[in-house]
DNA sequence: ATGTCCGCAACTTCC
DNA sequence: TTGCGGACAT
């Protein structure tokens, strides 16, 4: 086959809206609903560039929000063009960003071989900032439960700062506009952005002394630096001739400008996005830099994609007036020649468990009727809505997969062993004082706060790192305490020789030789999970050449359970389901004391969730809610009104007082509705 | 005086 | 499910 004749293959299947928006020169923006074909136009896009329009592979550069949008676009490509025929550009924004940055770590202040620090320790840095601020008498402490929130939220407007471009000797001056922008509906909103705006330089100063970028930093200051030194900018610019964006309404004015700087000179920007989709800006995300841009743009063409292949009628109709309440959309309304299908269902249920039991009761009657269950997927708002539904599904022995990429990183055991393998590599390294405070009692080996407290004086008043500190005070003590910390540093020194050692080896062996995996082997059913997480982390490492890579790898988040289990139901949250589909979604918890949440920072954004929520169903869609939870009362989620009463039914189940009636009830229903 | 272990609380959404 | 305060044991 020719090329030519191969792009014509990989246009061929697309509807002519698709394909025009796919040949598409210049600045695009495809405005995709949700399952319009949004990817396959992407990947239709990136095609063409390489087979007709002659572009080298490696001068395309491909953008995605999620490692797994990445992996799904290089495997639709290559399945295309042939193996190992993808642009090697295709990563996340913060993929690139780190590439960039390692190259020039200067333009951060950084040193090579810097580290990337994820959102639990930037809060651990902002905790140490505000106790101290606190000490000071520059704030009123507070109780532990409000200064743990004030952390948290002082570390994320840190983040939504450098998200927004503003520099850390900006943030006072910018405060009043952060605050416009953001806004602060308590005092205590205002107070903690009065202090994120005076704690951010502290915050950047205490990164450099730890040589750490965190996530905000990897495009931060590659897009600073490109707008401040034109050579650097064409530096970068002159290797792409042109540049793809996906999700294209979560950009944040970080990631919108370091698109716009790259692809200025050939202004070929083509991005795919769906403004009622648009369900990040709590991380910054702007839906104006989509909405706008035919102003910002005006010789580029936005292309609107509206007829849906995934869904029947009645789910769109829910979805499309769910959505429709949001006044300030560009406005687009999802169509289908699929028919109308079966209505959206309804079920109340009376309380959280109740509602668990209740759809594994239905899971496991749809397995029954021949519904596989990886076709299936339950979808909720907040994590900690999975924890009853787990249990249930376990007693049901209905196999069900926690899909949550990141909290595989975040599990203590990892985050463990990863900082031994860090105090092992170079114990002296800016970090390993983090490491050290992490392991040096994990397993317990009896050194304690004050002990510790002994070895940071030390390290401070010697400008030691911890861990030479704890080297240094233990040299000529007889005392118990001493001959373990000797153990353990003799355990750590023994450990750097071992440089040639493939990773996933010298980790188990690190793992074994520091009694770390005794602890597990003793600790009933956790010891046993965890085991099987290092399991899983060992054979990770393997694809790592440098531990540098490894860390890279554990703080973006990405990858640890990429199979999508056969024979499962997958759980997870709504943002987590954004690009999947399934042929039957349960959604759970809409009540109007959940979602949306209590405090509606914003009602519009709740209202595009929701829009999300149920364009992930093909065939059928089950809404559930409780008038209880957690020994509260609840109604019903109010966007269960905004759906056209011809496209919803009240399910009956929650009113079974057996499991045998409840099959019946479900029965008859299916009957009467003929499905 | 120091370390350990127990029970209690709360939990956005994610790279 | 981490993260803490407090009681207990060494």
């Amino acid at each position: 086959m020719t090329s030519n004749a191969l792009a014509e293959d990989a246009l061929a299947g697309l509807t002519a809206m698709q394909r025009e928006a796919a040949r598409q020169e210049g600045p695009v923006v495809v405005l995709a609903g949700a399952g319009t074909g949004k990817t396959k136009t992407l990947v239709a896009g990136v095609v063409d560039r390489i087979v007709r329009r002659g572009m080298p592979a490696h001068r395309i550069l491909a953008v995605t929000f999620t490692n797994k949008a990445a992996d799904e676009m290089r495997t639709r490509i290559n399945a295309v063009l042939g193996l190992g025929a993808a642009p090697s550009w295709i990563g996340t924004f913060h993929g690139h960003g780190r590439r960039q940055l390692r190259a020039d770590p200067e333009i951060a202040v950084l040193r090579p071989g810097f580290d990337i620090c994820d959102a639990e320790d930037s809060r651990r840095i902002v905790k140490r900032l505000l106790q101290r601020a606190a000490d000071d008498g520059a704030w009123e402490p507070g109780d532990a439960e409000t200064f743990r929130a004030r952390v948290r939220s002082v570390a994320q407007r840190i983040a939504l700062m450098k998200d927004g471009m503003v520099l850390p000797d900006q943030a006072e001056a910018v405060l009043d506009s952060q605050i416009a922008r953001f806004g602060a509906r308590t005092d205590e909103d205002l107070m903690a952005w009065q202090m994120a705006a005076a704690l951010y330089p502290a915050y950047q100063a205490a990164l450099r002394e730890v040589n750490c970028a965190d996530f905000g930093d990897l495009l931060l200051w590659p897009t600073v630096t490109m707008l401040r030194d034109e050579q650097y900018r064409l530096d970068w610019a002159r290797r792409f001739d042109a540049i793809l964006a996906d999700e294209f309404q979560d950009v944040n004015r970080l990631q919108y400008l370091w698109l716009k700087l790259l692809s200025r000179d050939h202004g070929e920007l083509f991005a795919v996005g769906d403004d009622d989709q648009s369900i990040y800006s709590w991380r910054g995300a702007s839906v104006s830099f989509i909405r706008d841009f035919q102003r910002e743009f005006p010789s580029g063409r936005m292309i609107p994609l509206e007829q849906n292949f995934r869904s029947t009628g009645h789910i769109l109709a829910a979805a499309n007036s769910v959505v429709a309440q949001d006044r300030s959309r560009l406005g687009k309304t999802l169509f289908t020649e699929q028919g109308e299908g079966a209505p959206i269902e309804i079920v109340a249920f009376s309380g959280g468990h109740q509602e668990a039991q209740g759809l594994a009761l239905e899971i496991g009657r749809r397995q029954l009727a021949g519904v596989a269950l990886e076709d299936m997927a339950i979808l909720y708002r907040f994590n900690f809505l999975s924890r009853m539904l787990e249990e249930e599904l376990l007693r049901a022995h209905i196999p069900y997969e926690l899909v949550n990429d990141t909290a595989f990183w975040q599990r203590a055991v990892v985050k463990d062993m990863l900082a031994l393998l860090r105090l092992a590599d170079n114990p002296d390294a800016p970090q390993g004082d983090e490491a050290f405070r992490r392991v040096i009692n994990q397993p317990a080996r009896g050194v304690g706060a004050k002990t510790l407290a002994r070895i940071e004086q030390l390290a401070r008043n010697e400008a030691l790192s911890l861990f030479v500190a704890s080297e240094k005070i233990f040299a000529d003590s007889q005392s118990k305490t001493a001959e373990r910390v000797r153990a353990f540093v003799r355990m750590i020194r023994g450990e750097e020789l071992r440089g040639e050692m493939a990773l996933g080896a010298r980790m188990r062996a690190l793992a074994e030789h520091s009694g770390y995996l005794d602890m597990l082997r003793a600790g009933g059913d956790d010891g046993a999970a965890g085991l099987e997480n290092l399991d899983e982390l060992f054979s990770l490492a393997m694809e790592f050449t440098t531990v540098e890579d490894l860390f890279d790898h554990a703080a973006l988040g990405s990858g640890a359970s990429t199979e999508a289990g056969r024979g499962r139901i997958r759980l997870m949250t709504i943002h987590g389901a954004k690009g999947l589909e399934f042929e039957h979604v349960f959604l759970m918890g809409w009540e109007d004391t959940l979602f949306p949440g209590l405090s509606p920072t914003n009602l519009d954004e709740e209202r595009r969730l929701a829009y999300v929520a149920l364009t992930r169903g093909r065939k059928r869609v089950s809404i559930s809610w409780c008038a209880w939870r957690n020994g509260r009362s609840a109604d019903v989620s109010p966007f269960v009104g905004d759906i056209p009463p011809e496209a919803r039914y009240s399910g009956w189940l929650g009113k079974a007082t057996s499991r045998a009636e409840a099959l019946a009830i479900r029965a008859a229903q299916d009957e009467a509705l003929g499905i």
